[in-house]
DNA sequence: CGCCAGGTGTTACCGCGGGTAACATCGGTG
DNA sequence: CACCGATGTTACCCGCGGTAACACCTGGCG
C-alpha cells in the first residue's frame, strides 16, 4: 500500500501546501496542478481524487499537533495544570500556523453524506484522545464510558470555538484564555455568585412574525 | 427591510424548505426550483444568489430556536435546573428536525472567505445570547466581560459538536445527554476522584498506515 | 537492435452546479 | 390602445471535479 516513498508525491503535496497556505481550504485542483506546473490528471493519478489529495496533505500536519496533546495529555501534573497544559498546546498549535490548522480544523469539503459530518478528522481523534485519557487517569463511576466519550466531544468541540474566536478576534493573551477556559472546566460558572435579578429584557424585538 | 409580505416569496421558501429537509444543505438550486414548479431564474430573481436563499431559509428557522434559547435562559430556576434547561431546549431542537438544524449548525456552503469564519451565523447569535445571559445573571468580577464573551462561545461550540455526536450516535436518551454535559460545566472533571496510575501506552501505533 | 513496461506528461472532453441574457406572456391601469 | 411590472421560459457561460485517449522518454531484456 502506497506511503513507499515516492519522492514525486511529496514534490505534488509540497505543491498543494503552497497552494493551500495562499488560497485556503478551497484551494481547486486546477490551482494545486498549476502551482505544480503540471495539470490535473497527474494529481489525480496521484492521489484518485481530490479528498484524496487532501487526506494525504492533512495527514501530513496532523501527527504534530496530535503528538503534542497526547504529550501534554499524560504529562504527571496535578489535574488542573494538566488540563491547562492541554489547552495551551492546543492554542499554541493553532496560534503557531493558522492557515495549516485552518485545513485541519474547517475542511469544509462538502461530501455528500446523509447527516452528521460534524468534526473534522483531525478534530475527532484529538476527541478519541481526550476520551482515553479521561477514561484512563479519572474515576467517573459506572457511566464513565458515555461520560468520558461524551465529554471528549464536547471539550474539543468547546475549544474549537473558541480557539477560532481567539484566532480571529485576539481579545486576550494565551495563557489569559487557558485560564478562561480552565476555570469554565472547573465549574466557576456553577460556583460564582448570583447577580440580582434585572427584569431587563435581553433582547429588543422579540422576533418578526413566523406565518 | 423587505419581509413586506411577499407571498410568492412565501411559496419559494416552502418549496426550498421541502428540499432541504430531503436532501440537506446540499440541495442545489435545479433542485429548488424544480419542487416549486419553475426554472431557476425565478428563484435568482427573487433571492440574489444562492446565499441569500438560504439566508432568507436560515432566518426562517433561527427564530424558532433563538427564541426557545432566549427563553430558556431567562427561566427563574436554580442554576443548574436552568442550565439543564438550556441544554435539552437546544438538543430538542436539533432532534425534531435534524435536516433542518443541520443548515442552521453547518451550512457548509462554501463561499469564499479570506480566513475564520468558524461558527456560522445562527450558531453565533446563540452564542451572543449565551454571553449576555451570562454577563447579567452571574457575578464573575473584574474579568466579566472577557469571561462571558469566550464562554458563550466555549458553550455554544461545546453543545453544537455534542449535539452533532449525539444525534449520529444516538448513545443515550436526551435527557442523560443533558446530565452528562451539566455535569461537565459543574466541574465534575475537576472534582472526580483520580485513578491509579496506568502505565499503558495511550495509543498504539504514533500514526497508523495511509489504505 | 527491437520491443515492451512504466512513469510522466498532454489535450480534449463530460456532467453538474451556480449564475445570467434574452425573449415570451399575462393582467391591470393611464 | 399602449405601457408596465411581475411571471415565466430557453439557452447559454463559466468553473470545477473527474476521465479518456494519446504522446514521450527512459530503462531493462530477449
Amino acid at each position: 500500500m502506497a506511503a513507499l516513498e515516492a519522492p514525486r508525491r511529496e514534490q505534488l503535496l509540497n505543491a498543494a501546501d503552497r497552494v493551500v497556505r495562499r488560497d485556503g481550504p478551497g484551494a481547486s485542483m486546477n490551482a494545486i496542478a498549476a502551482e505544480a506546473g503540471i495539470t490535473k490528471p497527474i494529481l489525480y493519478r496521484h492521489f484518485g481524487d481530490r479528498n484524496g489529495l487532501f487526506q494525504a496533505l492533512t495527514e501530513r500536519h496532523t501527527s504534530g499537533l496530535l503528538d503534542a496533546m497526547r504529550a501534554a495529555l499524560a504529562e504527571p501534573l496535578e489535574r488542573r495544570e494538566r488540563v491547562e497544559l492541554v489547552l495551551d498546546t492546543y492554542l499554541a498549535g493553532i496560534e503557531s500556523r493558522p492557515q495549516v490548522y485552518q485545513l485541519l480544523t474547517h475542511p469544509e469539503a462538502g461530501d455528500p453524506n446523509g447527516v452528521g459530518s460534524a468534526l473534522a478528522p483531525a478534530m475527532r481523534q484529538i476527541a478519541d484522545e481526550i476520551t482515553r485519557a479521561v477514561t484512563a487517569q479519572v474515576d467517573l463511576g459506572p457511566d464513565a464510558p458515555l461520560l468520558s466519550e461524551t465529554w471528549g466531544r464536547a471539550i474539543t468541540g468547546m475549544v474549537l470555538a473558541a480557539g477560532d474566536w481567539w484566532l480571529e478576534q485576539r481579545p486576550c493573551p494565551r495563557a489569559r484564555m487557558v485560564q478562561a477556559l480552565a476555570d469554565l472546566l472547573w465549574g466557576r460558572l456553577a460556583a460564582a455568585a448570583p447577580l440580582p435579578a434585572a427584569p431587563l429584557p435581553s433582547a429588543p424585538p422579540p422576533t418578526p412574525p413566523t406565518p
